[in-house]
DNA sequence: GTCCATGCAAATAATTTGCAACGCA
DNA sequence: TGCGTTGCAAATTATTTGCATGGAC
């Protein structure tokens, strides 16, 4: 719902900044925990409402991943995840496209198929090789 | 973590039953509303604990779908969920098997891959006659 | 009688929102 | 100056949990 003109503002150009070196996707716990680094009062709520507004302007994802909290991707270039059901860690998967899926899932379907949603999941390399 | 022995209960059998007999998969909520009617003292705990036992016995399903509250769904043959996004309704997609994706996700991937959840979403059918 | 299940209420977790002060344009 | 943004706190939403009582076995 973007109704007025954004204003600049640093707080949420040092999200966006945050996010975009990060390959972690962080939640906006974590994310609030590193801008008080930075901005010592910053709070949750505006961390929360700089995030809403930059998911919205399609310059971060929001991936709700199930169990726990929201995570946030500032990488916007179409890709999938990886979720680690030993310990949790949200890793970016580099895999061919798979949007044929849209159309084997749209054959009898009555209604038009936009997208698809996929999170993969397993144990990771690393907690393969702790087991 | 099912711990201690199960013991029988009017109250989980009632939910399990409900669910079975809908395909619109309810949240915990809708599920409460339906209960009180049966048993006008039933509480949303005791709701939550039940659809917990549920889905650990593997009697029902949990759907994350992103927004929204957790929806439920009683059956739990392996298929595939679609979410229209003017109606917010899931339905239920008949479509052929795309576990080869996992194949596809795991080829450049060093751990591995055991699954995948994946939610459709466009506009259904209703929608679009509706636009 | 033992121990799980229930109802009720309070607690928690994640996120959103109201509001007065602040800062970009 | 005008209106978007912030910090702070309170509110909301979804879900979980503690506890005394009730019910299954």
């Amino acid at each position: 719902m973007l109704l007025s003109a954004l204003k600049y503002s640093r707080q949420r150009e040092s999200i966006k900044e945050f996010l975009a070196n990060r390959y972690d996707h962080p939640t906006a716990d974590m994310i609030y925990a590193n801008m008080r680094a930075l901005y010592p009062n910053i709070s949750l709520g505006t961390v929360y409402r700089n995030l809403s507004l930059l998911v919205d302007m399609g310059e971060v994802l929001k991936l709700s991943v199930g169990d726990g909290p929201d995570r946030f991707d500032g990488n916007t270039d179409p890709h999938y995840h990886f979720i680690c059901t030993e310990c949790q860690n949200v890793l970016d998967l580099k895999m061919e496209s798979i949007d044929h899926i849209n159309v084997i899932a749209g054959q009898n379907f009555d209604g038009e198929i936009k997208g698809h949603m996929t999170y993969f999941y397993g144990v990771c390399g690393d907690c393969t090789k702790k087991s």
